[in-house]
This record gives C-alpha cells, structure tokens and sequence, in this order.
DNA sequence: AGAATAATTTAGGATAACCTAAATATATTA
DNA sequence: TAATATATTTAGGTTATCCTAAATTATTCT
C-alpha cells in the first residue's frame, strides 16, 4: 500500500480532473484561481505530484499539467464519494439540493470503503447524484452518457434535462424555480445568437428566456 | 467569531477532557501516549494552547494541564459529535458496535452544525451512545448520571449496565458475547481481592469470573 | 520583429505539526 | 541526603502547505 493521499492533494487531483474534461491540460493559473491559491503555489504542487514514485500527474513547465494514470484513479475514488455523499445527505438526512455541496467537500476526503460501500447500498448503487452528475462505479468506472449542453441547442428540439453541474446555491435555488431539475421535459423553442439567449418551455409550464451563463450549466439528452 | 480549531487541536482537547475527568491534571506524559506522540511534541502544544487569546487550556511547567472554559467548550462540542455520529453510524447504516469509533473520529471534526443537528434529530436527540457514553446536550451540557465502575463492585449488589468505555474492537466483542452491554441486568456475586476478579451472574446467563482489565471499563448503576 | 502584456516559475519565508537528542527538573529509594 | 529513575522541557530539524516579490518565458499586437 502507498500512504494515502493528503486532503490538499486529494484537492488538487479534482481540479485536474475537471478542468481536463475537455482534453486540454489544466493551466497553473486555472488551478490557482479554481482552488483559491495563488499560481506559484500550484506550480510547487504540480511539480511535487509529478515527481511522486508513481507520479500523479503528468507536468511539464510551462505546459499545464492532466492527469496520470493513479492520479485519475485517486481523483474519481473522491468523486464517487463527494456524489454518493451528496446522493445520501438529500435521501437519509433531508438536506436541500443547494446545501449538500459543501457538507460532501468535506466528508469525501475522510469516509472509509466501508461507509462508502454502505452509502451506496442504501441508496441502490445510483450512477448519477442529485444534481445528475454521474457516480464512478465501485471499480472507478465513469458511466457513460448522452449529456449535451443546454446552450448547444439551437430551438426546435425537444430534451430532457439530466444534469445541472453547479455548486452555487443561489443558482440552484434559481433552477429549482424555474423547473430546470434532472428528469424535468423541455423543447427548446428559439435561439438568439446575439446573447445566445435560449427561449425554451419546460413541460407544464411558461416558456422561459435563458442566457448562457445558466444554459452553459446545464446538460440535457436530447429526444428523437 | 475566532478561527475553527484544527483537528489535532480537537483532539488534544478530547484527550484532556478524557484524562481530566478524575479531577487530576493531565500530565505530558499520559497525553502523549494517548495521543501517540512524543512528550516533546505535547510540551510545545500544550504550551501554544495555553498562550492562545482565549486560552485553550490552562498549562504551568511540570504541572500538568487541563481545559481552560473555551477548551471544555470546544472538547464537549466534539464529544457530542462523536457520540451522536457513533450511535446514527449504528441505526442509519448498520454499522457493528465495534467498528463505529474509528470512523466517527474522522468524521467528528469535520461536520457542520447543520449536520449534527439533523442526526441528533433523526435519532430522537439522545442522552447516550450505544456504548452508554452520556452525550452532551445541544447547549454542551453533560447529563447527569449515577454510573459506577463495575470494578467498585464487592459482591452481593445488584446492577443494570449503563456504559462500556472502551474503543478496542476486540474487547467491545467479547463484551457482547458476554452479554456485558449497556442494559443488560447482572448481580456481583463475589468479589476477590487479591486479583481483584469479580464474579458476576447477567441474567440469563452462567456466572463468569471477570479480571480488572475488563470491570475497569464497565460502568454500572446499583439497583436498591 | 520588437514591445507590451500575460502566464509561469524561482527564491526566500511563514506556519502548523511532528520528530530526536540533550538538558533539566521532580520524585523515589537506599 | 545523595543517587538513581522518571518526567518534562529545550534546542534544532523535518515535512506539507501556503505566501510574496522578483525573474523568466510565452503570447499578442502593432
């Protein structure tokens, strides 16, 4: 066994995760202003993580840095825990959609494979949380699925929201007015490429103007 | 509001209150081995938490330490954590009465108020853990209670159990194959001082002969 | 291409905890 | 009471993580 990993490190190897989901690497810069640090900083870090035996990270100056093979490992061990613990704080304890996040950031880093494996029974083995993000199975496997972005429609299609990836709460409040929760239905009736405004009309309700700033946060599948 | 503690600091004051509770001083000594740490490293701690504005525990050279008003403060404030987490570990995810301590150490220190509040309120807001450790109240008062060692026993008393105090796995499962758990009625029988082993009937069960090691960390209350 | 701007790294320090080894203080015993 | 044993403290060092300020490298603009 390698001794486990720091909370700080645990951290860093999130962010990564993240910011690489497109396939660029993570800037030194996107990191600091992502983990509220400072670049120099990061830097030290990404260096120490690099050079760990086996590295965590693969870095090189000046070139950002993504994930090596242990650290993606590392990195979705405390996403399955932070997504099954926010899945479990809102079914056993009746925490709000807009609460869990912070309560989960800090349990991730400390609950043992027991409590997760616990958690997970309880709740059914889910493989998305209640914000719709997917759940990494047991064995770390990132489930596979068909989001699109809201703000990638261009009106006329129909869709069903199934993920709302965000961690303010105002902002979540504000999406749980307007019905925009996973499962919700929704056709997407015109697009204004000028503010990428999105006029849409989720099921059983008034139709709705929507900027970018909240279509960019939310992921749907669309329906033939 | 001042600063959060850290959780070594949380835990120093845990092992102070722990090592207090007879009314003597804790020495640097019996803190480090309960802390697993060096007396040096207990010195320079000690020494810091008592120069802290509040201070933390009230400390003079070769004397000792014990909890300054903000340090019980702070240490009951754990304790309820601990226990309340110790006991919802027990109902809510089926955790075995040996296995709870360990994760409720990690996880004391890093839930919020919110969190204690809904577990306190899930499980009915109770007076003890399922080991019968009194849990201290919301505004960090500690119950009353009439518990006695059982090793204070001399024969001839009639008991109910009321608390086990012990952490290790091993001796919490033969305690539960004993029958020794908190409620269960037992009588002392007779009382050996020279190994100072007591003979003790629960009910429903054979006598057994019980050493010092074991009738240290059982606390009962006499029956009239 | 050269200059200005932005991003990143290096260098030098700070803090919180821990450690070991040596020094000192207290307690016990002959 | 002196000698021994035990307990405690001091001194100096380590590791993990952060910081600021200065230096360097990369990018963009004219």
């Amino acid at each position: 066994m390698t001794k486990p990993l720091t909370q700080n490190i645990q951290d860093y190897l999130k962010a990564i995760y993240s910011l690489t989901s497109d396939g660029k690497e993570a800037s030194t810069t996107a990191l600091a202003a992502r983990l509220g640090i400072t670049p120099a900083s990061v830097t030290g870090m990404l260096q120490k993580l690099a050079a760990l035996q086996p590295p965590l990270v693969v870095y090189q100056k000046h070139q950002g840095a993504r994930l090596a093979p242990e650290g993606e490992r590392a990195a979705l061990e405390v996403l399955r825990h932070h997504r099954l613990l926010e899945a479990w704080l809102i079914e056993s304890l009746g925490y709000s959609w807009d609460a869990v996040h912070e309560e989960a950031c800090k349990l991730e880093h400390v609950i043992s494979e027991e409590f997760e494996e616990r958690i997970a029974a309880v709740l059914g083995n889910p493989v998305r949380d209640p914000h719709g993000a997917p759940i990494p199975s047991a064995a770390l496997v990132m489930p596979t699925n068909h989001d699109v972005l809201l703000s990638s429609l261009r009106g006329r299609e129909k869709a069903v929201v199934r993920r709302v990836r965000c961690e303010d709460a105002h902002l979540l409040r504000h999406l749980e007015n307007l019905g925009l929760v996973p499962g919700a239905e929704l056709a997407a009736l015109k697009y204004s490429a000028f503010d990428a405004n999105l006029t849409l009309k989720v099921t059983g309700r008034k139709p709705v103007v929507i900027g970018p700033a909240i279509t960019g946060h939310i992921f749907v599948e669309i329906q033939d």
